[in-house]
RNA sequence: GGUCCCAUCGUCUAGAGGCCUAGGACGCGGCCCUCUCAAGGCUGCAACACGAGUUCGAAUCUCGUUGGGAUCACCA
């Protein structure tokens, strides 16, 4: 049998970072053996639809590869794949379920159900209501009376279940509380939407966080009453922002989006969270999401919580950018320079220079600033002990030097150092000597990307002796 | 609080009784290379939460302790 494998989003507007893993793990087991990875919309509430997220959710899956082979927008054999236009069907089971006595309807309000139960003392809601005679019920379901539908758990001693991940799992029947599987407004909460449609659109894996372990019994129960098969349940463990929280939107922790804003690649952000909680279980880390789909194990999930760890990300996105094309990168570089550089520069010099030293698209700006405009420095910098030079040396350096570029025809990397080179040699000057002040006075920075040749070489040779000539005056 | 789950370097992890004087990666330190800085190469520091068992032998099995997390919604 073949996988069949959901992502089943809630469109909060928010791409979590976890959600993302789930998502790349259920694909992952799906094609780690030819079947179906589906997309499922989970808007049963609401009052938390927001706006457009559901576009959130088709461009990032997108960006990342992870293609569906069914969902809202391309249709599949078991649709609609939005909850919100299922209704009917869920309807239909629910009444159903209450036949078979897996259910039963319940008048109470919510006030008056909350009333019955002490969180405390650990006594779960008891409701009235599932003493009411069933053709009882159903005359004042048919009157019109307000109603929600709730789960009969009518077993004692202990359920359980098997989990990929965790392995045997026992939990009371005792600690379920029945609760509601059809709202009043006639929707279907999540504990009742996410059985019927994975049942019906025949979900063999069902890949979710770990929170849900103790509801399981629960899902478990529908299934038997429908006389259904559980699938196989893979609980993977949370991500984490450090040992005591989980990654969330409301501390405001990075997004999928977020991290891309920040100048992340999609490859490394996917390559990353693939390996939180799960390893090939040989040195490899670098990863391609079609590597992954050969290599990826469920059985290498770990069960516990991993935290996410920024620093990893950067430098596995180094590793990224640095594996790209030359010009791929310089397509990416090029829009970074757009939002801060004017003038006219070598852009390809300037992206030769950048790829091994940057580790996120957003360090260009940053380290690259100097470029659109030299910073204010004091003439100490020129002052360095390894390369024997002080502000004294640089004013002779850059004398020499100005008029050597200023002949310089040809403006290459090469050239430039050979020239600069000849400068020091010529006047008896180690080469740092000249290397180091034109660089200073070219960037007005102790460390930059590049040396002074290949920053000259970037600049221009307007620019370049323009800078020069600024110093020395 | 009840119940469930988890526990190896700071972080991600390898480890399914002897291969472990615990391996890799990030980060951190050092060295080499070098027109500064990176990249690259080499190298160092750094962990089995604790306590009892079981066993000839335990990071690996059992129990307990401690610590952490999850859950107990007409949210998913």
């Amino acid at each position: 049998m073949t996988a069949r494998t959901r992502f089943a989003p809630s469109p909060t507007g928010y791409m979590h970072i976890g959600n993302l893993r789930t998502a790349l793990y259920e694909y992952l087991i799906a094609k780690a053996n030819g079947g179906q990875f589906i997309l499922r919309i989970e808007d049963t509430d609401q009052k938390r639809y927001v706006e457009g997220a559901t576009d959130i959710i088709y461009n990032t899956l997108k960006t990342v590869g992870m293609n569906w082979d069914e969902g809202p927008d391309i249709g599949g054999d078991f649709g609609p794949y939005i909850q919100s236009e299922r209704l009917p069907l869920y309807q239909e089971y629910a009444h159903k379920l209450v036949e078979l006595g897996g259910a039963h309807y319940c008048f109470c309000s919510k006030d008056e159900a909350d009333e019955q139960k002490d969180e405390e003392a650990n006594i779960k809601f008891k409701d009235p209501c599932k003493m009411i005679p069933l053709s009882e019920a159903k005359v004042r379901v048919a009157k019109g009376e307000p109603y929600v539908i709730r789960q009969n758990i009518n077993k004692k001693g202990k359920a359980m279940f098997h989990d990929v991940v965790y392995g045997d799992i026992e939990i009371d029947y005792d600690e379920l509380d029945e609760g509601v599987l059809l709202k009043s407004d006639g929707f279907p909460t999540y504990n009742f939407a996410n059985v019927i449609d994975d049942h019906l659109m025949k979900i063999t894996h069902v890949v979710r966080g770990n929170e849900y372990i103790s509801s399981t019994p629960k899902y478990n129960l529908i299934y038997e009453a429908f006389g259904w098969t559980p699938p196989t349940y893979v609980h993977v463990a949370q991500v984490m922002k450090d040992a005591q929280h989980k990654l969330s939107k409301r501390n405001g922790d990075a997004s999928f989006q977020d991290l891309v804003a920040k100048g992340y690649l999609p490859e490394a952000i996917l390559n990353y969270i693939a390996l939180l909680g799960w390893n090939p279980g040989t040195e490899q880390e670098i990863f391609s999401l079609v590597e992954l789909e050969k290599v990826f194990d469920m059985n290498r999930l770990n069960k516990s919580p991993a935290i996410f760890d920024i620093a990893k990300l950067k430098w596995m996105n180094g590793c990224y950018i640095r594996a790209l094309d030359f010009e791929a990168f310089h397509k990416l570089a090029c829009r970074e320079y757009d939002k801060f550089i004017t003038h006219e520069i070598n852009r390809e010099a300037l992206s030769k220079v950048l790829q091994p030293r940057i580790e996120t698209l957003n360090d260009i700006a940053e380290v690259a600033g100097f470029i659109e405009t030299l910073p204010e420095y004091s003439d100490e910098l020129f002052t360095n002990k390894k390369m024997k030079t002080d502000a004294d040396i640089a004013k002779k350096s850059l004398a020499l030097a100005y008029p050597a570029l200023e002949a310089l025809q040809t403006w290459t990397n090469e050239n430039l150092f050979e020239c600069l080179k000849n400068v020091a040699v010529a006047n008896e000057l180690k080469n740092g000597q000249v290397l180091y002040p034109v660089r200073i006075a070219l960037t007005g920075l102790e460390t930059t990307p590049g040396g002074a040749s290949e920053i000259a070489e970037v600049l221009g040779k307007a620019e370049t002796l323009r800078r020069i000539k600024l110093k020395l005056a």
